[in-house]
DNA sequence: ACCGCTCTTGACCATCTGATCAAGAATTAA
DNA sequence: TTAATTCTTGATCAGATGGTCAAGAGCGGT
């Protein structure tokens, strides 16, 4: 068992090599047929190791989704924390719309796998939903409710706002079969849908 | 087996009661755990049949997965469909995210079964989203895309301005636990929902 | 009351899958 | 080199699960 003495938890090379192996290779398996759908013996073939050679570090199969979340939730979260109440609202508002945008399209694997988990109930992360994210949400909502009392942006509940941003942006790495079902697979997709966003919130945010 | 002459599939009483039994408790099952974190276990015990019995309705656990969502995507569509090109835009619009919406809350757990098999690349409808549901919702985008052609709506992309009335509705019934821990549980969550989403679409779209 | 058909179930099976373990290979520090 | 530690794996297990089957119970028309 790779160290347990109570101090500290250093790694070795080919341990920190192996973890994140075995978690590139989780995030494609989880995100593709969620934590039930999915088999540990998938996850040590895609990353070319045996299964009892995965389970040395990862005792148990929640071990790794666990871990796999908790590795990415921070980085999903930066765009929100980036938005600044001294800033443009606007400027800000479509910094962070675009933010969210590109990284459904760039990490749509992260975001389904988010997805399926709360899908499902969040029995992972429910602590982390309502402690951490609950307090950066309602921080944020109160700097938009700010703009809103200045007069800058059009009066809407800020925290349906913010969910509004997230579905909408999120939809395209979630639904990403419907969506190109039914437009047939463009090449500009994510740049359409880009500006449609921006307008849909910005334009309709202005006030007026 | 029940009857399979050829002609008329003429069922018993005791059959369509009590395959609407195993649907009611198979949508339960299958919106809260997905196709392959469900048991046909599960399902039986839910509906108060044995696994056996449930088996000779439906011979294998995909056929009542499939015959769930053939059973309720039509339902699911309806909204669209009645969107009146005739219509003023304004309140055609406005109907159809009240409608959405109002899915969302009475219906989640069929919006969290159809987002479970699209977030898992809709194995089982697939050919039902490039089908039917491309042609509607093609057929709709060019009665918005009419709409503001005439000036009576801002212009945006309108299939991605459906893909954003989906998304910002359905989200409240498949994200429905991420929003009840940012929010804690508000009493009335899905009529705030319904007024900034109403206000976010119908005030950012007409035109100024 | 009788008969054919539908319905129900306990017992059972094959497979999948998460997890364990002992033993051997590779690596590292001295 | 050597010894301790870390890493790797074939074999194996126990439980879960989808699905089968034969036999019996129930129902409906005559």
């Amino acid at each position: 068992m790779p160290h347990s003495d109570g101090t500290a938890p250093r790694k070795t090379r080919i341990q920190t090599q192996n973890e994140e192996l075995i978690l590139a290779a989780a995030l494609e398996v989880f995100s593709a047929y969620g934590f039930r759908g999915s088999t540990v013996d998938q996850i040590a073939t895609k990353c070319g190791l045996s299964k009892p050679n995965l389970l040395y570090y990862f005792r148990r199969k929640e071990d790794i989704y666990v871990a796999l979340l908790e590795h990415t939730l921070t980085d999903w979260l930066e765009p929100l924390r980036a938005m600044d109440a001294e800033g443009d609202p606007i400027v800000e508002l479509s910094n962070y719309i675009t933010a969210k945008i590109r990284m459904s399209r760039d990490n749509p694997k992260a975001s389904r796998l988010f997805a399926n988990e709360i899908l499902h109930g969040a029995p992972a992360i429910g602590t982390f939903l309502k402690g951490p994210l609950k307090e950066l949400v309602d921080e944020k909502a109160a700097v938009i409710s700010g703009w809103m009392d200045s007069g800058r942006l059009t009066r809407i509940d800020p925290h349906h706002l913010i969910f509004s941003i997230w579905s909408t942006t999120q939809h395209y790495a979630d639904f990403d079969v419907q969506v190109n079902a039914v437009l047939g697979n463009p090449p500009d997709l994510m740049s359409k849908a880009e500006e449609a966003i921006l307008t849909l919130f910005i334009e309709g945010l202005k006030p007026r």
